[in-house]
RNA sequence: GGGCGCGUAGCUCAGCGGGAGAGCACCCGCCUUACAAGCGGGGGGUCACUGGUUCGAUCCCAGUCGCGCCCA
């Protein structure tokens, strides 16, 4: 029987022999006096630089090139927290990884930011010129542009700053003008009058995807056009008609068909028309058509040959020449109403109606459908191309049922309208000449010059260079070193909102140029939420700056609460509770860590030879960890790496292998260095584990652990070893054990570290743990042959355990409980039983599955019976 | 209107044919020399509802109700 424990812990400045001195660690993890400088730290080794010519194999990802305008938000941190990890491990794989970083210019916003800069100056752009004005944005853009790479270096990416592109740099310029001159060649880019979306606000027509739809509530107001009456939500609209168009099977318009009537307000007489794609049970049946600011009515009107009256201009201002003349469209529809009100043409109004309205996503203004002269890129061959690589696996969706939103959208796309009304952006490199040609020249000619030759005015939308992305920043189109090697990349990684936007035409333009997919996988990510499940917006003011987290936590915290929530292409709530649980794990790994460096600990090239059950028990473990972690990876199963690695970390190691490591680091000598070695191998393999997605803490300990330089380069642990069925179980016996005295000790209301005397009768196996068991359950344990007579006991793994606690028991208590238990193992013994005496279920149920439920019904007589001893132990009250 | 997804512990989510799980929150006891950002113990769920398939359903199928997203 060992007395009270004597302390031989060694003090951090005076380590024991043997062990090599180290830096003395304060109790508590601070991120920031580590981050900041081991961040430039890795830049300045080279860490994140890839080698073409190391003769490693390659492994690439770009970054979906953030806007040059923005700042980090919450979802930035959160995939660039995945992608980094991913990167991270493949280099340390081996790998010649590339994590290529960028920005896109952002056309519309940039100009935006500009714009509302001169403003202030009480400018505009057009006082500066087209050339002037360029040169203020580059001007901001190095003043102010590109906040987010500051960002990015706080959350730890390791991205490769030799390489950072930008969609306006000259290189990616060539390559904007290169792909338009091949696909306006084949064909694949056109100019044409078209319904578009044009913003009132911005001044540039909108892509599809720029546009957002929003429930309105609006007003359905009938209009009398003589003999027909139509309904309409735009009444400011009927200025353009140039039709009635009714269903033509509708009998009760038959008659009207091809007889013109008088629009009123006007003094023009327009045509009734038929047309199959009218609803005849809508309102009344009949739409009034105003093909120049409805896409339906456009196409109405070019199958009947119908003109086309554009009755606004730019600012959405009305053009048609009258009392409504310079209304704006809001102030024109009540004037109209008016109007028509006086002349007694409502046939009945202000009927509410909800409808769907596209909206500008840069400034949330009501999108005007304007028919105008546009270049479109004509998307049938390329999407049916990139939507074939899909199908035959060239590329893979991950998780597997996000392509089918791929497909929804590359199988239905429009023809994409490309042209932008701005300044700041790739220019058209299309020419006209002064007897009506178009020349587009080759991306590295100039344009024709000479009296009346002018080049278009428009940009190209900013998805136009964003599509090219993957093969632009490599170097296309000129066959580099880089293309060659990093084409195709290994994974794309962004949320699902983005499938439509980015990817589809990133497949579309990069399958085009280089006939081969930019990106083997696709990961897809949900998005980021709020602690209760809703989407951040600055409206409902429940945005979260990243920043803040990680000033508060450390980034570490921050990327291990957002990689812990990532399920595949699931959102991810986030809420500061949970960073903050994030940070106590990194500090719970901290003092781990101290703890195992302060008591000696050592990787060394061999494990000892002499391994107890505990230490062949926890290698088990670790090597199953090891494994599993692996598959995970292939799986982008962040959440499940997480919580392995967690559960792993939190339970197997501290709270039982550390507690068990006390003993014999206490007695020093060989025991202490087998501990040693095995403690050091433990962490050694951890924290290179964990480092790709905490990457500074890890970086802290792992040096200080082994004296090397860096784990950013350390090789990831090769799943080594393997699962060891005896140490597991026979450690199991001894965790039984130990949680049944913890729970008696507690249910007796027992002062924790109150040293109780008691005796242990079981096989030689567990007993050579009762000093052991002793420790954990502040017991002085003494194996014996029976348990005296009057002493309280528990059985638990097949062995009883006595305590002396003088006749101190609170037998109501440990009698509810017991009682508690009985009922439990008695539940489950019916429900067993029941099923093995159904014999259905012993003629089809697979045998492995009925002999289980033997098992478990043995199992449950078991406890059943012991606890029916221990019931019957207790003296009665 | 079309399509997709989701309803599991107080909250956020795993599990998806054979014993209901995690983190946080909650309750009780502890400043035990790695860690109070901690340690030990504990309570808590007719797995939305109704039918069906099956020896067996949280899991598969159908319907109902509720919620979300995308497209028109």
């Amino acid at each position: 029987m060992p007395g009270e424990p004597a302390p031989v812990r060694p003090a951090p400045d005076q380590p024991e022999p043997g062990s090599q001195p180290h830096r003395a660690l304060p109790t508590t993890y601070s991120p920031a006096a580590v981050e900041s400088s081991r961040y430039e730290q890795w830049v300045a080794a080279g860490v994140f630089t890839a080698d073409p010519a190391g003769g490693k194999t390659p492994y690439a990802i770009v970054i979906p090139p953030p806007n040059v305008t923005g700042s980090l938000h919450m979802g930035h941190a959160f995939q660039h927290t995945l992608m980094d990890a991913l990167v991270r491990r493949r280099r340390m794989q081996g790998y010649d990884a590339l994590w290529l970083p960028g920005m896109d210019h952002a056309g519309i916003a940039t100009q935006n930011v500009v714009e509302r800069e001169l403003a202030g100056e009480g400018r505009s752009r057009h006082d500066l010129g087209r050339e002037g004005f360029v040169d203020r944005v580059w001007q901001w853009r190095a003043e102010y542009g590109g906040k987010i790479l500051g960002q990015m270096r706080r959350l730890g990416d390791g991205v490769d700053w030799t390489r950072e592109r930008f969609t306006m740099d000259e290189g990616l310029s060539r390559a904007v003008r290169t792909i338009f001159k091949r696909l306006y060649d084949d064909d694949l880019i056109y100019r044409a009058e078209r319904i578009i979306n044009w913003c009132p606000r911005c001044h540039t027509a909108l892509s599809d995807i720029e546009v957002e739809h929003r429930e309105i509530d609006g007003e359905l107001i009938s209009i009398s056009y003589g003999p027909i009456t139509v309904a309409t939500t735009r009444a400011e609209t009927m200025l353009g008609d140039t039709a009635v168009a009714v269903h033509p099977d509708d009998e009760r318009y038959r008659h009207l068909v091809g007889q013109e009537v008088a629009l009123p307000l006007t003094n023009r007489r327009i045509p009734v028309i038929a047309d199959d794609h009218v609803d005849a049970s809508f309102g009344t049946g009949a739409v009034k058509v105003t093909p120049a600011h409805d896409p339906n009515d456009f196409e109405i009107a070019q199958r009947h040959g119908l003109p086309a009256v554009v009755m606004m201009d730019e600012r959405a201002n009305i053009t048609v020449p009258g009392p409504f003349q310079g209304l704006d469209r809001f102030e024109a529809r009540p004037a109209v109403v008016a109007a028509l009100r006086a002349q007694g043409l409502l046939v009945a109004e202000r009927r509410p109606y909800v409808h769907s309205v596209g909206h500008c996503s840069r400034c949330a203004t009501i999108v005007e459908p304007r028919l105008s002269l546009q270049w479109f890129v004509r998307v049938g061959p390329l999407a049916k191309r990139a939507g074939d690589a899909v199908r035959r696996g060239e590329t893979t969706f991950s998780p597997p049922e996000m392509a089918q939103r791929y497909f929804d959208w590359v199988d239905s796309m429009h023809d994409w309208c490309i042209s932008r009304q701005l300044w700041w952006g790739h220019r058209i490199p299309v020419w006209y000449g002064p007897d009506g040609q178009t020349v587009v020249p080759g991306p590295d000619e100039a344009g024709p010059a000479g009296e009346g030759w002018r080049q278009d005015e428009d940009v190209l939308d900013t998805w136009f260079s964003s599509a090219l992305w993957p093969a632009s920043t490599l170097g296309w189109p000129d066959d580099t070193q880089d293309l060659r090697r990093y084409y195709p990349t290994d994974v794309l990684l962004t949320g699902y909102d983005i499938i439509f936007f980015w990817v589809v035409r990133m497949m579309m333009f990069c399958t085009y140029v280089q006939n081969e997919v930019p990106f083997r996988t696709v990961s897809i990510t949900g998005l980021i939420r709020d602690a209760r499940g809703r989407k951040m917006s600055k409206s409902a003011g429940n945005v979260v700056d990243p920043l803040d987290w990680i000033e508060r936590f450390g980034a570490d915290a921050l990327r291990w609460s957002l990689a812990r929530g990532a399920n595949p292409g699931v959102d991810v709530p986030v809420s500061s509770e949970w960073v903050e649980g994030s940070r106590n794990f990194i500090n719970k790994i901290w003092n781990a860590a101290r703890f195992a460096l302060l008591h000696g600990a050592e990787p060394h090239a061999e494990l000892p030879a002499d391994r107890t059950a505990a230490d062949r028990w926890i290698l088990s473990r670790l090597a199953e960890v090891t494994a599993q972690v692996d598959e995970l990876y292939e799986q982008f199963e962040w959440a499940k790496i997480c919580d392995l690695l967690h559960h792993f970390a939190w339970d197997d190691l501290c709270d039982w292998y550390l507690e068990l490591s006390k003993l014999p680091l206490r007695a020093g000598g060989s025991d202490a260095a087998r501990v040693q070695a095995v403690l050091g191998h433990l962490f050694d393999v951890l924290l290179r584990m964990l480092h790709p997605i905490i990457p500074f803490v890890t970086e802290e300990l792992w040096t200080s652990l082994t004296g090397k330089p860096t784990v950013t380069t350390a090789a990831w642990p090769a799943p080594a070893g393997r699962r060891d069925g005896a140490a597991e179980s026979e450690i199991a016996r001894v965790q039984e054990l130990v949680r049944e005295v913890r729970r008696f000790r507690a249910e007796q209301g027992l002062r924790p570290g109150q040293t109780v005397p008691a005796v242990l009768v079981a096989d030689p196996a567990l007993t050579s743990y009762a000093q052991t068991v002793g420790g954990l359950c502040d017991l002085r344990v003494s194996a014996v042959v029976t348990v005296p007579d009057g002493w309280p006991a528990l059985h638990a793994a097949g062995a009883h355990l006595g305590l002396d606690l003088s006749g101190a028991i609170d037998v109501a208590a440990e009698r509810a409980r017991l009682s508690r238990a009985l009922e439990a193992s008695r539940r489950e013994l019916g429900q067993v039983t029941a099923k093995l005496s159904n014999a259905g279920f012993l003629d089809k149920a697979p045998a492995a599955v009925v002999e289980r439920h033997r098992q478990r019904k043995a199992d449950a007589e078991a406890e059943s019976d012991r606890v029916t001893a221990l019931l019957n132990r207790l003296p009665s009250e």
